[in-house]
DNA sequence: TTATTAATGCAACTAAGTTGCAAATATAAT
DNA sequence: ATTATATTTGCAACTTAGTTGCATTAATAA
């Protein structure tokens, strides 16, 4: 759970994340940290940070590489478990904290399972 | 459910998803069909026979774009309610038969849901 | 058989993500 | 503090999936 080095651009994007609300797609990351860093080690540290369990990852609808922060997740369960809800009128992503029940797979052993929502999310259901 | 036009090229490519027994990536597509023709033409037929509910296609964990036959999908159910297995070991990604149920999701309207798990196939698990 | 419209090939392009290497910077050792 | 070492970064070049425009070809309708 201990990133290597604590660097500027490693804090910029825990800080990044501490604020967010919502996941974060790799595109939108290195648009916005363009000034600050290169778009080849906003690659490198989210690998670091997922690998150290601090993110975790996923693949949106578009094959576009999202992030979000661990909240509920620990060492133990840092792939996420949870199910992601993007929104199809924002393009917004969020971590949902509901549980998807895996029903068992004959004759096959799971390891892990992603689950994508898509819909409407709460401000633009209204 | 009609395809526009029946020419050679979405011949080969509904053969190919007649004789197949799993999923494929568009490009194990492209490399297998590349002397019968052009990868844009793949490409463009895939979309056809999905607008038309003969396919249907996902995102897979590596980003990639996948197709499969609808096979128990008709027109109204063919948005993938379905969960997508991905072997961990061999690669091959299969359509399975299982119902997954989504929870309501308090305050936001789902409109899809997609499901890949990953593990062991039935050939790898033993 | 001809007219019409859809499908294809080709080349060039876009964009996400990766790699190798030299330079810079954080931490450990003295 | 200062130096040594090992990690991190920037940069440029690259890889690869997927897209686009346009001229040509082929399928269906007239």
């Amino acid at each position: 759970m201990a990133i290597i080095r604590k660097t500027k651009s490693v804090e910029a994007l825990l800080t990044l994340f501490n604020k967010a609300e919502n996941a974060m797609s790799v595109v939108e990351l290195v648009k916005q940290l363009e000034d600050e860093m290169n778009k080849t080690t906003v690659y490198r540290i989210l690998d670091r940070l997922e690998e150290s369990g601090h993110l975790h990852s996923f693949i949106g609808k578009d094959g576009l590489t999202w992030y979000a922060k661990c909240k509920d997740c620990d060492e133990a369960h840092h792939h996420d478990a949870h199910p992601h809800f993007q929104c199809l009128n924002c393009g917004k992503v969020e971590c949902l904290s509901v549980d998807v029940s895996i029903p068992k797979i004959p004759k096959r052993e799971v390891v892990v399972s992603h689950v994508l929502i898509q819909g409407k999310c709460e401000s633009c259901v209204k």
